[in-house]
DNA sequence: CGCCTTATTGAGGGGACTCAAGGAGAGTGG
DNA sequence: CCACTCTCCTTGAGTCCCCTCAATAAGGCG
């Protein structure tokens, strides 16, 4: 029985470009694996041993540096792409944010196997170019904009990633899927920094926090105007 | 006469993969062409027409927002790899900082070749991958380092990346190929935080300024602490 | 309830930005 | 060769935003 066939991410991973034959051939060199929160799948400088898709959960990609100073380099969701193939050491760590589910394969086995077949390393490549266009764009939200439009704009992208699938637009109600201190990591900012603007934005009738991790959009376009704010 | 038998980034451009037979059939799909400083060759949100290699000269890889501020994402140097292949639209502009020579192609003539070649495709990716290893640990630095680590650490990678080549490990002088208003962009600074730092460098007799866009490292060491430091 | 983790709030300081002026080259033309 | 201009770089003073340090509050869970 081929496991693939049912997974909840088939439509959504790379594995989609791969017909039923290969797709079976890619299976059997494949493992479901769970993650506990707080485990990492990689680490930092260790030897590339594996890469794999996100089935279920949240996991983020994270480098520290040499003064212990670490910093969040992106949030992996359901369907995305885990690792780094063709490589020999792995940039950077990944660490599960929740319980997670992840597909893996021995870094060795798919690199052979995607040799053999260009649709699948097409698929790669064009999911890379997309993502080093996505952390490009994230470069510049690092470099130029204040921790007002930091957070507002990570709120409407958490908005929109947490819609998935759905069409009715980005969701005006939704739960983060990382704690305040991820987000400072992510955002470049502090914990406090990041507390504060949540704040302010629940004072101005922005937004509004029902629960801990809960955020409600009460104006998108007031919270977006935020983003360009000088 | 095939123009790329001779071309001087034969060896460092994604072409490497090809035989002389592929070679000469990119060539015939590909166009030499000079670019002066300050031109652009390719203009954020405009559709993406082309995609191509540097030959010769700097060109910087950027991207502006709503409010006007830019922000420069990347150096392309010789060798590297420009443009968007198998996208609709170029999600950032690249522009030249010298008078420079590129190799173009139509970025449609070139996603068709690629798809019929896997192996520049698969040259295609490891580039790709190793661009969005080096664009994270960028946002990284821009996200948790301060001003003076900032700019010792794009002083040594530049140093670095202008003995590509060379086997004599780092420069020691060099000339920066970027104004100081070009590095303030890409290090997410302000002219003046810069110039304040390269002041404070040389007054700590870590680098010499022998010339307005010459940099001339006294204390390699010292200028790698520096990168580390609280 | 008590403990522990996570989030909020406050006070104070510092690093980078802003605004503004002055210097230093490179090129031009007399 | 020297004024002149233009661009790029440097330096200074003052301000503001975010960080740091510290205390308190709010959950979550045994």
């Amino acid at each position: 029985m081929n496991a693939c066939a049912q997974c909840s991410v088939r439509e959504h991973a790379i594995c989609h470009s791969l017909g039923d034959e290969k797709l079976d051939e890619l299976n059997r060199i494949g493992r479901r694996q769970t993650i506990k929160k707080g485990q990492a799948l990689l680490w930092q400088g260790d030897e590339s041993l594996l890469v794999g898709n996100v089935l279920e959960g949240t996991l983020k990609l994270s480098a520290s540096n040499a003064d212990g100073r670490d910093h969040t380099l992106g949030i992996m969701l359901p369907g995305d792409f885990i690792g780094r193939p063709f490589g020999e050491t792995s940039a950077h760590s990944v660490i599960a944010l929740t319980d997670a589910r992840v597909c893996t394969f021995s870094r060795s086995a798919f690199d052979a196997f995607a040799q053999e077949n260009p649709p699948l390393e097409h698929g790669l490549l064009e999911r890379t170019l997309t993502e080093l266009d996505r952390t490009r764009e994230w470069m510049m939200l690092l470099g130029r904009k204040s921790a007002a439009e930091r957070v507002a704009l990570f709120l409407i992208e958490m908005s929109k990633r947490s819609s998935k699938g759905d069409d009715t637009g980005p969701s005006r109600k939704f739960d983060l899927p990382v704690s305040r201190q991820d987000m400072a990591n992510l955002l470049g900012l502090t914990i406090e920094t990041v507390s504060r603007q949540i704040t302010r934005l629940r004072e101005d009738r922005i937004i509004a926090t029902p629960g801990r991790r809960a955020i409600l959009i009460l104006d998108f376009d007031a919270l977006k105007a935020v983003t360009a704010e000088c």
